[in-house]
DNA sequence: GTGAGTACTTACCCAAAGGTAACCGCTTAC
DNA sequence: GTAAGCGGTTACCTTTGGGTAAGTACTCAC
C-alpha cells in the first residue's frame, strides 16, 4: 500500500518517473524517419515505393533497414501477396496504433510549430 | 471485420498534412536529449550540474550543445544570478510548455512500452 | 532478348552525433 | 598553495545515420 507520507513532496517521484518513460521511448523511437513511417503505415498500408514517394526524401537503402527494425520490434507487418509479380504490403500492426495519442500530439504540436517559426521569420526580414 | 469509429479518423489530405506535421516537429527534436531535456527543465528549472546528473549518461560536451540549440530555439533560458560565484539556471519557457501535452502521452507510453518488453523478455526466457 | 517495374541489397563514402578526457578561469575552503 | 566545485571548452576518436549508385532476382510486355 502506497502512503503519502509528505504532501509538500508531490511529483518527485512521479517526475523521474516520466523522464525515463521519455528516455525509453525515445530509445525505440529514434532516428529522424521512425515515427513518420509508422505515422503513414498506420493511415494505410502500403508498399515499399508508395511509402518511398510519400516520404520525400528517404533513400531506399535507409527505409529497408527503417522497416526491417520496426518488424524486429512489432510495429509493423511486412505481408507477401503471391501475385505475380509478388505484391509486398507493409502494415502497422496493433502495437504502432497505441501510439495513436503520440502521433496526434505530436502533429498537432508540429503544425503550431509551423505557424511561429513563420511569424518569427516575418520579424526577421 | 472490425471497424475502428473515430471522429478524429483524418481524410486523406489531413494524413498527408499530419505527417507533414510530424516530420517538422521531429525536424526540431531531433536526437537522443532534447525531449527528455525539455521535460527535466518543465518539471523545475536547473543548473547545468543538476541536469546532467538527472540525465544520467549525458555528457558535458553534448549537454552544452543541446542547451545552446535549445536556447537558440526559444524552448529554454539561461538566467545568470550575479551570486558568488555566479549561478547559471536554465529555466524552461512557455514555448516548452507548449510540448507538455506531447512529453505527456510520450510519457504514457513509454510506460507501457517497458511493460511490453519486460513480457517479451519473460516469454524469450 | 530487351527493357521496364518491383523490391530490395551491396559497396562506398561523408557528415553528424556523441563519447572520453583533459583543460580553463573563477572562487571558496583548508 | 592546493584541492575541489562550477560551468563549461577543446581536441580527439568512434559510431551511427544517411546519401549515391550500381547490381540482383524475378516477371511481364513487346
Amino acid at each position: 500500500m502506497k502512503v503519502i507520507k509528505d504532501e509538500n513532496l508531490p511529483d518527485k517521484e512521479a517526475c523521474a518517473g516520466s523522464l525515463k518513460n521519455v528516455i525509453d521511448a525515445l530509445y525505440v523511437l529514434n532516428g529522424k524517419w521512425k515515427l513518420a513511417l509508422i505515422l503513414s503505415l498506420v493511415q494505410s498500408s502500403k508498399r515499399f515505393n508508395e511509402i518511398q514517394q510519400e516520404l520525400t526524401g528517404i533513400s531506399a537503402k535507409v527505409l529497408a533497414k527503417e522497416l526491417k527494425d520496426l518488424e524486429l520490434n512489432d510495429f509493423i507487418k511486412r505481408n507477401v501477396y503471391p501475385t505475380t509479380p509478388v505484391s509486398i504490403i507493409y502494415e502497422a500492426t496493433g502495437y504502432s496504433r497505441t501510439l495513436k495519442n503520440v502521433l496526434g500530439e505530436l502533429s498537432a504540436w508540429g503544425e503550431q510549430h509551423r505557424e511561429k517559426v513563420k511569424q518569427s521569420m516575418r520579424k526577421q526580414s
